[in-house]
DNA sequence: GAAGATTGCCGAATGAGATACGGTCTACGC
DNA sequence: GCGTAGACCGTATCTCATTCGGCAATCTTC
């Protein structure tokens, strides 16, 4: 995992579409070689996948909220019970007074008070408070370059 | 956007690499009309763009932590403030008494602290209440399946 | 209800690019 | 000094993306 690699994982999060050769060109690779970095990253795991990334307001997920999720017992072997619910995008087990923080993605604020029901109706639960977004600046990935610093 | 081309966003999802004939199988169609598809859902902008999924930990992100915002005057204006820091992985404005949420990635605690000190220095800002992930039970995509509901 | 226009699909053609391979150079250990 | 491993390059092949013409179904308009 050197710069150049740094430099390849950020090109590809740009445009995962784009040409080995293109790639080769921006690190001052061949296309050959650039191929094997990537298919190595991939391999190492610090390439999971390559998606699409899809316009949630496009497939009904306008609403979105972050949920403070208390617990009177131990969530930590509560992830499938919070998987199961499909509009959950993330669940985090935390530090602080609350147990587990979930985001949440439904296309109305009706849906989302169901999102929230169906997480109180989870084992452990005593309680949720959830945090509307009202504008989001901006959701970007990961930067590669971080490594850097 | 109809049943198919939801069927194809999950796909592409899982897997962007695949080919068109492969796509095209999964839903009953020919490549070629599987590729016309997928193109229309890029133009339409329900497809963002094609990426690849980082692992945080392979470039320097293991400490993962949900900042509070507090502020005295409108952020609304902010989001390049937000933006200019690289830790930063989401910047919403939020209901609530805090302003802004921030999704914050950093390899160590001590680079944490420094993230909080720049956010701290943002005009405007007249607090910062981190809580740090412990351990993430999954991230995963929007799914398009929930426009169906 | 009929003619025209639009849309979505198929199947084939072609051109680009992914992937594999042989050879070269450098770095490193013995 | 010699052998090995790793990274790279250039080339060759072969898959697949992309384009195109044609057809059927649906919608529009008169």
């Amino acid at each position: 995992m050197d710069h150049i690699d740094r430099v390849l994982l950020t090109h590809l999060q740009q445009d995962a579409t784009q040409s080995y050769a293109a790639l080769g060109q921006a690190v001052g690779l061949s296309a050959g070689a650039a191929h094997e970095r990537v298919r190595k990253l991939r391999e190492r795991g610090a390439i999971r996948r390559t998606t699409v990334e899809v316009d949630p307001a496009a497939v009904g997920g306008a609403v979105l909220a972050y949920v403070m999720v208390d617990s009177v017992s131990w969530m930590g072997d509560s992830a499938q019970d919070f998987a199961a619910l499909p509009e959950i995008l993330e669940a985090h087990v935390i530090a602080g007074s609350a147990s587990v923080l979930v985001k949440v993605r439904t296309s109305t604020t009706e849906q989302l008070q169901d999102v929230l029901r169906r997480i109180y109706a989870i084992d452990g639960v005593s309680g949720t408070q959830a945090t509307v977004v009202l504008e989001t600046f901006f959701e970007r990935p990961v930067s590669p370059e971080l490594g850097t610093g």
